[in-house]
DNA sequence: CTGAAAGCGCTTACAG
DNA sequence: CTGAAAGCGCTTACAG
């Protein structure tokens, strides 16, 4: 079986190539009787466009590209499926690359998308991202860039974020309500924005209720999953332990639980935990786990509508877009007095 | 900024397109010293080839595809780690594609790569998938094809699977020992060969320990989380409520799980309960959940592995590969005595 | 060692 | 309404 292109079609047709293309993507200037024939035939055969001519003609791929620290997290994997499903919609493709957090993956990542292979690109930073450049080169490059989650400060791309500040503030202050006077804020590397917008919110809540803040509380953790276990402990194990523990992503919860477990620490009588967290397990452990939960399945789509919004009509991209979803923050057994 | 090409390069440099390109690709045509001109200029202007004019040129795309029925599962995100981690290092790009478990999803997904864009594939089936034209004509079209999980058996690609007859035999003997008498298979669609394995693994284990497989305790689930829920608490209600379950995938154990909170069945004492699971926190819900683990990351890196040896010397294809992995058996609370 | 030329398979402005 | 021709940006067989 050969390979079916235009040339093919048009000969079996007694068309010429540019009237089969036309007619297939159904042309004003051709008769309806000869796109009949020609759609009849291209489904006969089979007929498949190949994209890369098209694409490098047209300039455009209708392919987008993921860019996440990694995918097996709950919250990264819901997002990613939010995308997925507006991007099938709109009939585009997806490519999607795991930075595993790492500064030099995500910049070479980056800088291979430059050459027009995508249209649009959706961003959550890595831990370790700092610098800016590949993303401005990538934006010069014509290539519309929508952060989520993780976002930067220093660009003016559009957004899609949860209200990190509040619920922290709040979850904050739930732990207070419930008797914490020690309590120790886990965080991840500190020069993520969502990190700082959480660590904000638990600060100001401290300072609300008089509460002094002491910068031992605040605990950062490195992202590798032995380490932060092990940093977890120390924490739980020293003399003065704290007595609510607030972690910014649910693997550091994960870790406490662990730790909690081994050092037979009893939460929530000795300890209390909340986290930010999409696990679906979160209802089931022991005890179940007080969660704040962001809505990341609808994250992914409002981020990818917001890049289809850009990508389609850039001349209006003047103003740019922030989008800010609610969490909710879900008390359970964890945080129990 | 302008865009840089090879022929804006070529003209700085005062040299042919054609040796550009050559001194780019590294070409034992090309001088050394002219070679070291060439790259250094590319690195100052950044340059990056536009790949749909290379891929059209030559025919290929350096891209895989990955199809599998859902993101937001922690085994088939942990299997795409796996998946990415090895194309990176082969500095493949990644296209993937969710089907929803739905059997049109994947035919016109697996339709629209018929023209070339990727080299591979590498798919997981659909539920619901029976027939495999759609498959058969993608490899008519030159793209090699690595199954991996949820295998076909109807087609000679290779594949990479868990050793789930064995493991489900283990887990139903284990069950067994444990004093089960009425042991229900919670199960998917039945036309998953996966799933037609550890059902003949639960079907043997029962036979050989002389008990009556009943019809009645395998039990079709439907892959939609409320209406699972709905008939796995439905069996549970039962006049003669099975004191075992063994859940195919860990979403069903989730439900059973909770369906136990809310009926008040406790386990492990009126229900044991064992599951395939990558659940990172089956050691800590309540009780901690007895799981047959499969090696996914390890998987995805196998299936990606084979791919690649596929791709890139098929002249060798004369054998088909099958990898069979080793799952594990945890013994957990929710089985015990 | 370098370059002119053809061609990958499309799309589209233009002519008729 | 249809078609001839140019061109998207590369790569490569061939000539020199």
């Amino acid at each position: 079986m050969d390979k079916v292109d235009l040339r093919k079609l048009a000969s079996e047709l007694n068309l010429s190539v540019a009237t089969v293309s036309k007619a297939l993507r159904d042309s004003y200037e051709i008769k309806e009787e000869t796109k009949q024939r020609v759609r009849l035939l291209a489904d006969k055969l089979n007929y498949q466009p190949n994209l890369f001519a098209s694409n490098l003609r047209q300039g455009k791929s209708r392919t987008i590209a993921v860019v996440i620290p990694e995918i097996a997290s709950n919250f990264f994997a819901l997002v990613t499926d939010g995308i997925q499903a507006v991007a099938e919609k709109k009939r585009y493709h997806v490519l999607t690359y795991a930075t595993r957090g790492n500064y030099e993956n995500e910049m070479s990542t980056i800088k291979h998308l430059e050459n027009g292979r995508v249209d649009g690109l959706l961003i959550s930073l890595s831990c370790e991202t700092q610098g800016h450049q590949h993303l401005n080169r990538l934006k010069e490059a014509g290539i519309e860039i929508v952060f989520f989650d993780r976002v930067s400060q220093l660009s003016d791309c559009p957004t899609v974020t949860t209200d990190d500040y509040t619920s922290a503030y709040k979850a904050t202050e739930h732990l207070i309500q419930n008797k914490c006077k020690r309590i120790a804020f886990l965080s991840l590397p500190d020069h993520i924005s969502i990190n700082q917008n959480r660590k904000q919110g638990y600060i100001d809540a401290l300072k609300s209720k008089n509460k002094v803040v002491d910068n031992r509380l605040i605990i950062p953790c490195v992202n590798e999953p032995e380490k932060d276990y092990l940093i977890v402990r120390d924490v739980l194990s020293r003399k003065n332990p704290p007595d609510g523990i607030f972690a910014v992503v649910e693997k550091l919860a994960i870790a406490t639980y662990n730790a909690c477990n081994d050092l037979k620490i009893k939460i929530p009588r000795q300890l209390k935990i909340i986290t930010f967290s999409n696990l679906p397990t979160a209802s089931l452990v022991n005890p179940s786990m007080s969660t704040i939960t962001q809505p990341a399945f609808e994250m992914g789509m409002e981020a990818c509508a917001l890049l289809f919004r850009r990508i389609e009509k850039k001349y209006l991209s003047n103003k740019t877009e922030h989008i800010v979803l609610k969490s909710n923050l879900i008390a359970r057994k964890s945080t129990a007095k």
